[in-house]
RNA sequence: GGCCCCAUCGUCUAGCGGUUAGGACAUCGGCCUCUCACGCCGGUAACGCGGGUUCGAUUCCCGCUGGGGUCGCCA
């Protein structure tokens, strides 16, 4: 049997990045297992779901490289897959379980029940206010609004085996009678996910372990519709530097935040995956790799921690190698970060020569445009700092004998011009110290860059010689 | 507070009865060097506590402690 799995956003800002992991987790065990990959859109709170957040949340998908298989926009044999579109689907449901006796109308308004919880907790602060079961047992049907609620039982437990956690066993004394169905007549989470996740097939559901505590609550569910329930498998939780739990007060929680730092998808991927989940000593994964080692062994229940630097980590790691960022992706990648530099035109020749030197010290496409900045820009925008520090008048009038000495040097690659520039400082008497770092300036405008006569390979003969040339341009005074 | 869950370096983790407890990030030294990096070499650093079980516990069991989650007409 072919998995079908689900990830079920609610639709009310961006992409969090632990919901990200929720859905990578998913994913990888439908892709690697060839089954199916859901995309369902929990939109019934009307008040804080909107489209533009569905299309943000979409879109973060596609950055991320996580498909799907049946959902928005791409439709499938299970539609709609949108929850505020499935009203009369919930409400036959409901229907059935109040027939069967296994939920009833309750007329209590939310007022009522508000007071008697400030009451109580006036009486006892540390009580806990549970629904007293006023219309438990009633029998009329007053043309009234109302909630349904479940009955749920109050004797024995409510048992599932969980794929990561194993046996969990709640007592139903724990358990109280939830709303099932709000006053304006909209499903509640707990039903609307567990029709759902029947009525669409899914076999194994997995969530945050936030949401362990509502699995019992589905589980009866299911069972008072006479359906058979699906796995679960709850994955420990992503919290906040501190231990607490994770929010956009100790980190940045949205994917979008990272797209814009110029993370690489698959880095983010690549971090998030490893809360809870491990290979052996592997740190660092592409995604076709995860795909192909991902499994439940391996996930372990611990909760984890979020560290800025580690991720960080994790993204140059992905940008240093090329077999995981190719040169024409790492270039297709880097161009907005151009262009938000107003580079909105590059030769694509200069610009594939030019990122091997920088992909070893860019640590993100964003820090990489700003290395490449000056390939693209003629003249290159000069550092005040640099020029001070190293551009004597001197060392400028140097530059040009340098380019006069290097002109016409064949093959024009860095290990000849080097080779021949440590033999002209030879003859000059000075050290290559001291024609490097003036030529960095002429050439590049910064005090640090992508070694010297590798810019000047990439930049070719006729750019290098005039930019050193240029160099009593910019001696400061 | 009730219920549920968890527990190896600061952090992410490997470990599935016998290991000098391994790796990665971070951190601290050093090397390399035309700058900044990359890279390389090395250091500091962990099994929460108490009982069992066992020839032997980081590993299995119980308790404690600590941490987290959840108790909505949110999802």
């Amino acid at each position: 049997m072919k998995p079908r799995l689900r990830f079920a956003p609610s639709p009310s800002g961006y992409l969090h990045i632990g919901g990200a992991r929720t859905a990578l987790f998913n994913w990888l065990w439908a892709r690697s297992q060839g089954g199916v990959f859901v995309l369902r859109v929990e939109d019934t709170d009307q008040e804080r779901s909107s489209l533009d957040s569905v299309r943000a949340i979409l879109d973060a998908f596609r950055w991320l490289g996580i498909d799907w298989d049946e959902g928005p926009e791409v439709g499938g044999p299970h539609a709609p897959y949108f929850q505020s579109e499935r009203k009369a689907i919930y409400r036959e449901h409901t229907e059935r379980m109040i027939s069967s006796g296994h939920a009833y109308r309750c007329y209590c308004t939310k007022e009522e029940l508000d007071r008697q919880r400030e009451e109580l907790k006036a009486r006892n602060p540390k009580a806990q206010f549970v629904y007293p079961g006023t219309c438990r047992n009633r029998t009329d049907q007053p043309d009234l609004p109302h909630v349904v609620r479940f009955k749920s039982p109050r004797e024995g437990s409510t048992d599932f085996n969980d794929k990561v956690f194993g046996p969990i066993t709640t007592p139903n004394s724990a358990q109280q009678d939830f709303v099932l169905v709000r006053t304006d007549g909209y499903p509640l989470y707990n039903l609307a996910a567990t029709i759902d996740d029947h009525l669409m097939d899914i076999s194994l559901v997995v969530r945050g372990r936030d949401h362990i505590g509502n699995t019992p609550q589905q589980v009866l569910i299911y069972r008072a519709l006479g359906w058979e329930a699906p796995e679960f498998a709850h994955l420990p939780m992503m919290l906040s530097p501190k231990g607490e739990k994770l929010s956009k007060r100790h980190a940045a929680v949205s994917v979008d935040e990272y797209k814009e730092r110029g993370y690489p998808p698959a880095a983010v991927l690549n971090y998030i995956v490893r809360f809870g989940w491990s290979s052996g000593d592997q740190e660092i994964f592409g995604l076709d790799e995860l795909v192909k080692l991902f499994s439940w062994d391996h996930v372990n229940k611990s909760d984890g921690k979020f560290d800025e630097k580690k991720f960080a980590d994790v993204a140059f790691e992905h940008l240093k190698r090329p077999e995981l960022t190719s040169l024409p992706t790492y270039a297709k990648n880097v161009q907005p970060f151009l262009a938000q530099r107003g580079i909105t035109s590059t030769d694509p020749d200069l610009l594939l020569a030019a990122i091997p030197g920088v992909r070893e010290r860019a640590r993100t496409y964003r820090d990489a445009a700003s290395d490449l900045d000056f390939y693209f820009r003629e003249p290159p925008e000069v550092d005040p700092k640099a020029r001070e520090k190293l551009l004597s008048k001197e060392a400028a009038a140097r530059m040009v004998e340098l380019a006069s000495a290097l002109e016409g040097t064949k093959p024009w690659d860095a290990a000849t011009l080097e080779a021949k520039a440590r033999t002209w400082c030879e003859a000059q008497g000075v050290a290559i110290k001291d024609v490097a770092q003036p030529a960095r300036v002429a050439l590049t405008g910064r005090s640090a860059s992508p070694p010297l006569f590798e810019v000047m390979a990439v930049l070719g003969e006729p750019r290098s010689l005039d930019r050193l040339r240029r160099a009593p341009a910019l001696v400061p005074g």
